[in-house]
RNA sequence: GCCCCUAUAGCUCAGUUGGUAGAGCAACUGAUUUGUAAUCAGUAGGUCCGCGGUUCGAGUCCGUGUGGGGGCACCA
C-alpha cells in the first residue's frame, strides 16, 4: 500500500462527484450509490436502466470536461436528517445510507451535502474549493465494472465506473505508462510467448499445464528449495492426494472447509476426498509412533499438490488456480524451542525468497481474533511474542493485523512489494493449536509425561504456481542465468562450422549448461533476434574465426556483443554463474 | 458465484447492412552460406469454441453451455 496523499484524495473525490454529475445529466433516472477516492483514482457506483458500454465512458468523460469549464464551487451545507431524507427522496441508496446513519447515531444527527453545479451529494467531504482546480487533461475514465451494493453479494449488483485523476497531464501520462509497463510483464502473456505454461478448455479452468520451459524453471526453483530444506534441518515426506472422509472429519475440514473441497468419490464402502491441504497427512506421519522430546524439533516438508474449489470469477493466471502445489512444512517442537524455531523459519524464508532476487518485504503479524478460538490465552501470548521477536530479530519492518489471526493461531505473513507498487502474499508462518489438539499429538517429556507439542505450519513460496507467476513478472520473463530454461543458444554462421558448433554444444552440456544449437537455415541476424525475443541469457556466435581458434563470440542478452572468449574460460564463467542455484546451510542444528 | 465484455489458422489480428473466410509472424519445402535484433520464393494450414434456434441461407442475429478478460464478492 502506498502512502495516502490527502491532496490527491481531495482531487479524486471531487472528480468522482463531477463524474456523477455527468452521468446524471446523461442518464437522468440514474440512482447513485457511493463514489470515493481510491489508490490511484476514484470510482462511483450507479444503478442504471441499461448496461454501460465503452462509448458511454467516452461520452461521460466528454461531459465531465464540459462541466469542468463551468468552474463551479463545491458548496458544503449542513443538513438535518429530515432535510436529507427530503433532498434524496428519489435516491434509494442514499436513503438507505441515511437510515443506517440515523440508526447508529440517533435522530439528532447532522449530515452534510456538497453541491457543485447542478449536482448535490450526501457527503462528508472534503473537497476542493471548486471544479476549476480539477485539470481536465489530468482525468481519464478507465473501466466499467460490476460491484455489489455495500460490498455485499446478497445485495444488488451496481455498475461501477473507475477513473483516475492527477494534478497534471504529465502525471496522468506517467500513471498510464506505468499501467502499460505492468501489462508488458503480465505472466499470462509472457507464459504464452515464452512457452512457460498453458491452460486448456478441455482440461478445465484453473488447471495449469507446464510446458517444458516453465517446467524447467519450476524444477530448478523446487530443487533449490528442496536442497535448501534438506541442508537446514527439514526432512522430506510424501503423502497421497486423497484420504478417507474420516480423516477430514477429524481435521475439521469437512465442517469448516467443505465448500472449498471437491465432491467425494466412493471407494469400496468409504467416501474419499481429494486433499485441499497436506496437514492431516503430516499429523499422521508424526503420529506414526511415540515421539520423544529428544526428537524435537521435527520438521516435515513436502511439495504437496492440493485442489480447492475456487469460484470461476476468482481464477487468474497462475496466481489463483484450482490445483496447486504448496511448499508445505510442519514443525513440531517443545515450548522451549519455539523462539528459535520461528526465528529459523523466518530467516530460512527470507533466505529462499532473496535467492530468487526478491528483496522488498513487509511482514504482517496477525493476533488473536475476538471470537471463539482454539488454544488458551497463554498459548496465544507465547506464540505471538515468538513471532514478534523473530520479525524484530530479522530486521524486518512489520505491521500488526490486530485480531486478524485464524481461529487456530497467530501468524506472520510476508508480502512482497514489487517494482510497480503491488503487494503479493508469499510466505506464511502460522501457529496451529487446532490440529495438534484434534489429532491428539504427543511427545514424551524428560519426566516421562505425555505432552502436546507446539505445531507450526509454514509455506515459503506459498503456492509454487503463484510464486512462478510472481517470478515471471518480477523478471519480466528474463530469468537470471541459473534459472533460465535455456541458458545459451549457439548460432553457427555458416554450415562449415557446424562440426565445431557441435563440439561446443557437447562441451557445454557436459559442463551442466542448458544449451541449444540453432541449426536452422537462417541468417545469423535472424537467429540472434529469435534468441533475444526468447530472452535467452547468452548467445554464442560461431564462425570460421572461432572454429579455428577454439573460441566463441559471446553475446549477452542485456549487454550485447562482448567479443571473443576461449571456450574453456566461457565454461568456467558459466559454472560460476550457475553456483547461484546451489543453496547453503544457514545455521547449526537447534538445541 | 454475480455484473459487463469476449472467443476466427500455432500466435497477433482483419472480416461492411446475414450470401459457407483473409493478413503478418510461426511451421514446412527450395534457393542463398551470410559476422551481432527479421534473406528471398513457394507450400500447407480453419467443425469461424460447443449445442440449440431464427432464416432460403449464420463467422455475422437470438438462447444456452464452456473457456478467457475487467471488476465485485470469496481466498478457513
Amino acid at each position: 500500500m502506498s502512502e495516502h496523499n490527502a491532496d490527491l484524495d481531495r482531487l479524486r473525490h471531487s472528480a468522482s462527484h463531477v463524474m456523477a454529475e455527468a452521468v446524471l445529466s446523461l442518464f437522468p433516472d440514474a440512482k447513485i450509490a457511493i463514489g470515493p477516492a481510491i489508490e490511484d483514482g476514484f470510482y462511483y457506483d450507479f444503478d442504471l436502466s441499461r448496461p454501460l458500454v465503452p462509448e458511454d465512458l467516452a461520452a461521460i468523460e466528454t461531459k465531465m470536461k464540459e462541466l469542468l469549464t463551468k468552474k463551479s464551487a463545491f458548496v458544503v451545507k449542513d443538513v438535518s436528517l429530515a432535510e436529507a431524507r427530503k433532498l434524496f427522496a428519489d435516491q434509494p441508496y442514499k436513503l438507505e445510507m441515511i437510515a443506517d446513519l440515523a440508526e447508529k447515531q440517533g435522530e439528532a444527527l447532522k449530515l452534510s451535502t456538497y453541491t457543485q453545479g447542478g449536482f448535490t451529494d450526501l457527503c462528508k467531504g472534503p473537497h476542493l474549493a471548486g471544479t476549476d482546480e480539477i485539470p481536465a487533461e489530468g482525468i481519464k475514465l478507465l473501466s466499467i465494472a460490476g460491484a455489489y451494493w455495500r460490498g455485499d453479494s446478497s445485495k444488488a449488483m451496481l455498475q461501477r465506473i473507475y477513473g483516475t485523476a492527477w494534478p497534471s497531464k504529465a502525471e496522468l501520462d506517467a500513471y498510464l505508462y506505468r499501467i502499460e509497463e505492468a501489462k508488458k510483464r503480465d505472466h499470462r502473456m509472457l507464459g504464452k510467448q515464452l512457452e512457460l505454461f498453458s491452460t486448456n478448455e478441455q482440461v478445465g479452468a484453473g488447471l495449469i499445464l507446464w510446458q517444458p520451459n516453465g517446467a524447467m524453471v519450476r524444477h530448478l526453483a523446487e530443487s533449490f528449495s528442496k536442497e535448501a530444506h534438506l541442508m537446514n534441518g527439514y526432512q522430506l515426506v510424501y503423502s497421497p492426494h486423497i484420504g478417507r472422509a474420516n480423516l477430514w472429519e477429524t481435521s475439521g475440514h469437512l465442517s469448516f472447509y467443505r465448500d472449498s473441497m471437491y465432491r467425494p468419490m466412493k471407494i469400496d464402502e468409504d467416501e474419499y476426498f481429494v486433499k485441499p491441504m497436506n496437514c492431516p497427512f503430516h499429523m499422521h506421519i508424526y503420529k506414526n509412533r511415540p515421539r520423544s522430546y529428544r526428537e524435537l524439533p521435527l520438521r516435515l516438508a513436502e511439495f504437496g499438490t492440493v485442489y480447492r474449489y475456487e469460484f470461476s470469477g476468482a481464477l487468474h493466471g497462475l496466481t489463483r488456480v484450482r490445483g496447486f502445489t504448496q511448499d508445505d512444512a510442519h514443525i513440531f517442537c517443545r515450548p522451549d524451542q519455539i523462539d528459535d524455531e520461528i526465528s529459523r523459519a523466518l530467516n530460512f524464508s527470507l533466505y529462499i525468497l532473496r535467492s530468487f532476487g526478491l528483496e522488498d518485504f513487509t511482514a504482517y503479524i496477525s493476533t488473536k481474533p475476538d471470537g471463539k478460538c482454539i488454544g488458551g490465552d497463554d498459548d496465544w501470548a507465547l506464540a505471538t511474542k515468538a513471532l514478534e521477536k523473530a520479525v524484530e530479530k530479522a530486521g524486518l519492518s512489520f505491521k500488526h493485523d490486530l485480531g486478524g489471526g485464524a481461529f487456530y493461531g497467530p501468524k506472520i505473513d510476508l508480502k512482497l512489494n514489487d517494482a510497480l507498487g503491488r503487494q503479493w502474499q508469499l510466505s506464511t508462518i502460522q501457529f496451529d493449536f487446532n490440529l495438534s489438539e484434534r489429532f491428539e499429538l504427543e511427545y514424551i517429556a524428560d519426566d516421562g509425561s505425555a505432552k502436546r507439542p507446539l505445531m507450526v505450519h509454514r509455506a515459503l513460496f506459498g503456492s509454487v504456481e503463484r510464486f512462478m507467476g510472481i517470478l515471471i513478472e518480477h523478471y519480466a520473463g528474463a530469468f537470471p542465468f541459473w534459472l533460465a530454461p535455456v541458458q545459451a543458444v549457439i548460432v553457427p554462421i555458416t554450415d562449415d562450422v557446424m562440426d565445431y558448433a557441435r563440439d561446443v554444444e557437447e562441451a557445454l552440456i557436459e559442463a551442466g549448461i542448458r544449451v541449444e544449437i540453432d541449426s536452422r537455415n537462417d541468417r545469423m541476424q535472424a537467429k540472434i533476434r529469435d534468441a533475444q525475443m526468447r530472452k535467452i541469457p547468452k548467445i554464442l556466435v560461431i564462425g570460421r574465426k572461432e572454429a579455428e581458434g577454439g573460441l566463441v563470440s559471446l553475446r549477452d542478452r542485456e549487454d550485447g556483443d562482448l567479443g571473443q572468449i576461449k571456450l574453456d574460460d566461457l565454461i568456467k564463467q558459466f559454472q560460476v554463474a550457475n553456483a547461484a542455484g546451489h543453496p547453503k546451510r544457514l545455521e547449526k542444528r537447534g538445541v
